[in-house]
DNA sequence: TTAGTTGTTGCAACCAGTTGCATTTGGCTT
DNA sequence: AAGCCAAATGCAACTGGTTGCAACAACTAA
């Protein structure tokens, strides 16, 4: 199926309507296959089509972003970044020194999560997360 | 000791110089005792003072951020949320559904903090964290 | 105490993101 | 196929926050 088509499933499972212009603004995201920011999405959208508003790219980020399809990572620089979630959910350490990024196996804050339902009964949301400090080349520098 | 004296001990220690402006916010925002925003902080020095501009604020919390002295927080809404840090160092639980915003104690996150350093060597700065998800009284009434 | 250097401030212009509102359009109903 | 209504879009104005730069003031050293 092509990534319209199925996107446009996707965005009728969550309830919303169908417009061209979420078909357009998910599939460019989900095409990236990494993190970008909604800067980037306008700037590619605008290759092809002629006029896209800026407030309509964050509306649907925003929304898809309740709907768990894309998350939203405060990286440390001016910009959020936007990625689609698939399969294999992850976290980033950001070191503040040099501002390189690792990506974390999900796997390390599953018990952090159960710890907090069990004792406190909340229900975590830890599907994509920014970990701030200093990496390990960083730490023997300084 | 007055607050401006310590605050401008605690300056000085960062190797930071010791402007009037700076003393103002940092005491103002100590003084607090809570989350603030910079526009809370804003509004509150320019009842004694004609004139701080806001680019200074900014600068002097980003600032006092990076040397530890206080902790920045988006805690969902459009604005940072400041506070400063004391000996008590803890999380945030925050709902998505009705906002609602909850203290965690910090022994939540030693764990996951020796972990990175065991297994990533990684320095995570874990002093001040919000977590998203949903409360008890949400889970049960969606 | 003065002079020099470096970090800090105020300003103005700018950037990322949001909001209210009138218009349009997707999807349902008949 | 036509009509309806809620949701989505485009637009313009706005808010929170950042940045480059020239003027200035805090520390340092003589």
């Amino acid at each position: 199926m092509s990534c319209e088509k199925e996107t446009a499933l996707v965005i009728r499972e969550t309830g919303q309507k169908v417009t061209p212009q979420r078909v357009l603004i998910l599939c460019a995201i989900r095409h990236a296959g990494k993190h970008v920011t909604a800067s980037h999405i306008i700037d590619e959208l605008r290759e092809d089509h002629p006029y896209i508003d800026v407030s309509t790219v964050y509306r649907t980020l925003a929304s898809a972003t309740d709907m768990g399809l894309v998350s939203e990572t405060d990286m440390g620089s001016r910009e959020s970044e936007f990625e689609w979630i698939g399969k294999d959910r992850h976290h980033h350490l950001i070191c503040r020194t040099c501002g390189d990024v690792t990506s974390l196996d999900n796997t390390y804050l599953d018990g952090l999560a159960t710890l907090l339902y069990e004792e406190v009964s909340f229900q975590a949301d830890l599907g994509h997360f920014a970990i701030f400090g200093l990496c390990r080349h960083c730490q023997e520098a300084g």
